[in-house]
RNA sequence: GGUGGCGUGGCCGAGAGGCGAGGCAGCGGCCUGCAAAGCCGUCUACACGGGUUCGAAUCCCGUCGCCACCUCCA
């Protein structure tokens, strides 16, 4: 069975294949590196890393690129802003600062990192090369008296082939500062410097100095190192237009045939509307991390198929966490009951239904509710004894949260934890565990009970089982 | 004005002509000293009005409501 995804600019589902088989190239939007990644940043992040992992379950070579944008308007007026509160940031500690914020939010999620991450301001020169060849073939002129060189979106015809717009039809931008503009809807390749911005935000070109529009770094990293034909593009809804419009429209009038498929991640909204910044309602890395165990962010932000919006409410969290906790517990249990090896469980496949799912435009909801009913297979099955069955389904298991990312017991999600205090209050509590068995046998249940509500308020819950007790700390 | 999307049960969230995905929460049962966990069963659905069809949540027409993008955005 052949992957299928949609791709967005035919707007329909089609049948992948690699460029060449075995090898896939995607290139992803990533952020720009102005202010704290958020959920909706994390969202897009693990939906591509969930793909990638995907692809090399099926056996291909991922060669994933993500870019950072470190040089823009924002990071300016960021930075400017704050220099006139006082602060002693440039723009370019900025960036990086926050860059590293990306980098620590994905890392604890488990996202991986790309195959390459290119930074914009580590590759003017590509840009300028791609803007020279466009002003060469006559799709891109300098603006008179100035260093400012724009696309000419009236010298491509096929310019709104990606949002399947016609140009006319587009709304005439309001545009506050044509700075030499045929055309509204022409847009920056090449930014002339200005006197107020720092001398360290601006390169020297054939056209003077400046800086790099925002969409040419992605036409010019993506085919730096993906070549000028590749697989995927990816990135956020909201940047089909005008980002990845743009993007298509001067790679293309560059000479390059540029990604073969577009695909775009849904949103995430809070309380039914947009998070933005004016509305207050944002949702940081740093919050959903606080709030939840990496594995349930994991599961919550791909509980909804990837081109739908997520909505985002209080008891996602907790919801997410329950769900997975179920999971949790039937790999313990049966790894008690059972007595699944470690290496019996390495070579098993997840099972057929789980890969309909994926192979179907990634369609997690439904491979999610095979995790489920294989979870529901593999107690029952240790209900009625019959371990051979239960390890099984075990090993599917095991398999899906690893592809996923979001096995509760992974070694990624424990590397942190203090091994000599986990080892004190495991005698500790194995001790009560003890005593409370024995009164337990005597049929004295106020002491058996008042030992069990005492480890429940340090937060450490008891599963009581024929084959005596168990014990686990609370998520 | 242009382009695209959405409205499913208490909540989240799939499905896209015929067996009610799944999770969370609730209820009943089994199990348990009682719980917990687990299993079995179960109540609340497809915005509204027409139409097509043997059959519509799904297709068509209309209505209402919501949202995104149209040069800052994951």
């Amino acid at each position: 069975m052949t992957q299928r995804l949609y791709d967005s600019r035919t707007g329909t589902l089609v049948d992948f294949a690699p460029r060449v088989a075995g090898q896939v190239g995607l290139y992803i939007c990533g952020p720009t590196v102005q202010s704290s990644p958020h959920i909706g940043h994390l969202r897009s992040a693990l939906v591509y890393d969930q793909m990638r992992r995907w692809f090399e379950y099926e056996g291909n070579e991922v060669t994933l690129v993500r870019n950072v944008t470190d040089i823009d308007d924002k990071i300016l007026d960021n930075a400017a802003s704050a220099q006139r509160e006082g602060s002693s940031e440039q723009w370019w500690a900025l960036a990086y600062r926050i860059e590293r914020e990306f980098n620590a939010a994905y890392d604890a999620l488990d996202i991986r990192p790309p195959t390459y991450e290119p930074r914009a301001t580590a590759n003017i020169q590509p840009m300028l090369d791609l803007i020279e060849r466009l002003i060469e073939r006559g799709h891109a002129y300098v603006a008179a008296g100035t260093a400012n060189v724009y696309f000419d979106s009236a010298s491509w015809p096929d310019y709104g082939e990606l949002t399947r717009q016609k140009r006319d039809s587009m709304e005439p931008a309001a545009d506050s500062d044509p700075r030499g503009k045929r055309d509204p809807r022409d847009f920056a390749l090449w930014k002339a410097h200005k006197d107020a911005e720092p001398d360290s935000a601006a390169w020297g070109s054939p056209w003077g100095r400046g800086r790099p529009g925002w969409h040419i770094e992605c036409s010019a990293m993506s085919t730096r190192y993906l070549g000028r034909d590749f697989d995927i593009h990816g990135g956020g809804l909201d940047l089909r237009f005008p980002h990845h419009e743009n993007e298509l429209a001067q790679s293309r009038a560059g000479g390059d045939s540029f990604a073969r498929y577009w695909i775009h991640n849904g949103l995430v909204n809070v309380g039914g509307q947009k998070m933005s910044k004016s509305l207050g309602n944002s949702i940081f890395a740093a919050d959903l991390l606080r709030a939840a165990q990496p594995a349930a962010v994991r599961y919550f932000l791909g509980s909804a198929h990837y081109r739908s919006t997520l909505e985002f409410h209080p008891d996602a969290l907790v919801e997410a966490t329950a769900a997975l906790n179920r999971v949790e517990a039937f790999l313990r249990r049966c790894a008690r009951e059972a007595a699944v090896e470690t290496a019996a469980r390495a070579g098993v496949r997840v099972p057929e239904a789980f890969s309909a799912a994926m192979r179907d435009d990634f369609a997690l909801p439904q491979a999610l509710a095979v995790l489920h009913e294989t979870v529901r297979a593999g107690n029952a099955a240790l209900d009625s004894g019959d371990t051979q069955r239960a390890a099984d389904r075990h090993g599917e298991v095991w398999a899906i949260v690893n592809v996923l990312g979001i096995n509760p017991l992974a070694e990624e999600w424990s590397a942190t934890s203090d091994d000599g205090a986990l080892a004190a209050l495991g005698m500790l509590v194995d001790q009560l565990l003890v005593e409370r068995q024995q009164a337990r046998e005597r049929r004295d249940f106020a002491t058996s009970d008042r030992i069990r509500d005492t480890l429940g308020q340090a937060g450490i819950s008891l599963e009581d089982t024929t084959n005596g007790s168990h014990w686990s700390l609370n998520g």
